[in-house]
DNA sequence: CTGCGTGCAAAGTATTTGCAAACCG
DNA sequence: CGGTTTGCAAATACTTTGCACGCAG
């Protein structure tokens, strides 16, 4: 279940801690984008002792790793999501505003063409809000 | 040159201070998004005192007017840049990554269908990193 | 064993709030 | 003049850093 993410943490040397495995597994029993915070309050039933900094570095650390994806919400708080994508291809995300819940899209072409009005495109950011159908059948 | 932003206030009943004023000409006289604190040192020079609070309540009231469109960058800083489009049209926005020129661009029918993956669409928030044209002579 | 990982405390940084004084209309 | 708007100071909230101890490999 959680092994493709924690090879990817392997591959990279570092170490599989107890904190880490859970971290992944949380991410795993819930397809939401969690904040810091969440994470920490959900785990510390777990672990006696749990530092929210470690939570703060792990989440980081994975990112760099292509296992979350971060983002900022317009509440000021980071976010994190996993990234489903089997292989690394570029994809986008969707996010619940009601209850979180996060999925994943590939919208082929968009920027194909490398300019817009004489930029050179680098990259882009693109978050689609909306209400999963969960949360429309509860309404 | 800046009577349709101040008309925006008008409209509502906010009052036109110099203040104000200074920030709208401000964002004229720059095709950039900018920060409260970028926009404060900017116009300290010309008010002996100014607040940088005061900064931070116009630029969220200027956005909620319409005027100012608000993004939150990866670097957990607050940006603002001018809505040009001169009806209210949907529109994204494209950041020079040297310079920080904003230029906008309307994607036509990019979320024309309403549901992707089951989530039904609400809005969504697309910004693209490039390098601008001028930049682009420059390196 | 060795160095990465972690808890705890403290610092950092961007943004927000309270309130009295100033000012627009 | 009355209610907005503002400066200043202080508070808030989230995130990061430093450091000594603990643990995975």
């Amino acid at each position: 279940m959680n092994e493709i993410y924690l090879n990817k943490l392997q591959e990279k040397n570092f170490k599989l801690t107890p904190r880490r495995i859970a971290i992944i597994d949380f991410f795993l029993s819930r397809e939401r984008y969690l904040n810091p915070e969440i994470i920490w309050k959900g785990l510390k039933k777990k672990f006696k002792h749990l530092g929210l900094p470690s939570i703060y570095r792990n989440l980081e650390l994975f990112s760099k790793c292509g296992i979350l994806t971060k983002i900022q919400m317009p509440n000021r708080k980071l976010y994190y999501g996993l990234c489903k994508a089997k292989d690394n291809k570029h994809h986008h995300h969707i996010v619940c505003i009601k209850c979180g819940k996060v999925g994943e899209f590939f919208e082929e072409n968009l920027f194909e063409k490398k300019t817009i009005n004489g930029f050179k495109v680098l990259n882009h950011f693109l978050q689609v809000e909306g209400i999963c159908s969960t949360c429309r059948i509860k309404s």
